[in-house]
DNA sequence: TTTTATTTTCAATAATTATTGAAAGTTTAG
DNA sequence: CTAAACTTTCAATAATTATTGAAAATAAAA
C-alpha cells in the first residue's frame, strides 16, 4: 500500500466511525485530513482532496474549531486562512471527552435530578424513582471517570491507571 | 409534575441522547419506556405509547435483543409476546460497552493496526505513522479501560474505582 | 476609494436514514 | 387439517440531515 492511498484509507476509516457515534462524517474527515497532513491546508485544498464544496468545507472547519481540535494558522505571504489539527492525541481525547461531556452528559443529568424531584410515594413512582436513581448513579460515575480523565496528565493515563486497573 | 409526565419527560430526554451518540432515536425510546415500565410490554402496547407502527416496533425490540439489553417474557395466559428491559443500570451499562466496543473500536484498531505495517520510510511516512501511532494508543487505552469496566462488578466501579480516582 | 481576494451564509437540493403499512410468513388452537 | 393470532419483511414514503453553490458580507490590496 502507498502512502497516500494508507492515508485516504485512514481518513475513510474515521469518517465511517465518526457516523457511528453521531459524529458528521465530513467533520471527522477533515479532521482526519489536518491530521495527517505535514503542514496546514487552506480552505479550498481541502475542497479538492475531499471533494467538497466550499460551504462545506467552512461549515465542517467552523465546527472542528468550535470543539477546539483545530486552529486556524497564519502562512507568510498569504493572504488566505490555513487550517492545521493538534497532533497531541492525548489533548484530542481530553477535548472531545471535555466537549461531550459537557454538550449531552451534563445536560442529562440536570434533567434527571429534576425528574427525581417528583412528589409521588405510589409503589410505581418509587420504582420509577428507583430507575432514575440507579441511571443517574452509572451516569455520574462515567461522568467522574471522564473527569479524572480530562485533568490527569498523560502519563496518568497510560501507566497509572493500567496499573490500577490491572490490580 | 405527574408520574406519567415525567416518565415521559425522560423517555424524550433519553432518546435525544441517544440521537447525538449515533443510536436510533425510536430504539432508544423503546428502551426508555420498558425500563420505567412496571410489567413487560407487549409489541401493541409500545405502539400505542409511543405512537409508532408495528413494523417499527418489531425492528427496534429485535436490536434491542440483539443488543442484550432487553429479554422476552413469557406472559401466562398470553399468546403474543412480551418484553422487558433489564433494569440493572450497571448490565445495560456494561452491555453497551462491550457491544460498541466489539462492533466499532475493535474493527478500527484493525485497520490501524494494518495501516501501521506500510513500507515507506520518507519522512512523511515515518510522520503518518507517528499519528497512527498515538491513536492506537490512545484507541487501545480507552478500550483497555472498557474491558476492565465489563469484567469488573458493580462494587468495584461505584467504590474502588472512585477511590482510586481520587487519590 | 475601488477593486480584488476570501469567507460566510443560507435557500434549494441531494443523500441518508427512519417509518409505515400491508402482504407474506409463522405459530398455535381448535 | 384450517382458521385465527401474531410476527416479520420490505417496497414505498416520509422525515431528517448533509451538501451545494451562488450571492452577500468582509477584509485586504491597490
Amino acid at each position: 500500500m502507498q502512502l497516500e492511498e494508507a492515508k485516504l484509507k485512514y481518513i475513510h476509516t474515521w469518517g465511517s466511525l465518526a457516523t457511528s457515534w453521531g459524529i458528521n462524517k465530513t467533520m471527522a474527515q477533515v479532521h482526519a485530513l489536518l491530521l495527517v497532513s505535514t503542514k496546514p491546508l487552506s480552505a479550498e485544498d481541502i475542497m479538492e482532496i475531499l471533494q467538497i464544496s466550499r460551504g462545506n468545507v467552512n461549515m465542517n472547519v467552523r465546527a472542528l474549531i468550535d470543539w477546539g481540535i483545530v486552529q486556524k494558522e497564519f502562512v507568510v505571504g498569504e493572504r488566505k486562512e490555513f487550517f492545521a489539527a493538534n497532533k497531541d492525541m492525548w489533548e484530542l481525547f481530553k477535548q472531545i471527552t471535555k466537549e461531550r461531556k459537557r454538550r449531552e452528559i451534563e445536560p442529562v443529568l440536570k434533567i434527571l435530578a429534576e425528574l427525581q424531584e417528583l412528589e409521588d410515594s405510589s409503589d410505581e413512582a418509587q420504582e420509577f424513582k428507583k430507575v432514575l436513581g440507579d441511571l443517574s448513579k452509572v451516569t455520574t460515575t462515567v461522568n467522574n471517570i471522564l473527569d479524572k480523565a480530562i485533568k490527569a496528565d498523560e502519563h496518568w493515563l497510560l501507566s497509572n491507571f493500567t496499573k490500577v486497573l490491572k490490580k
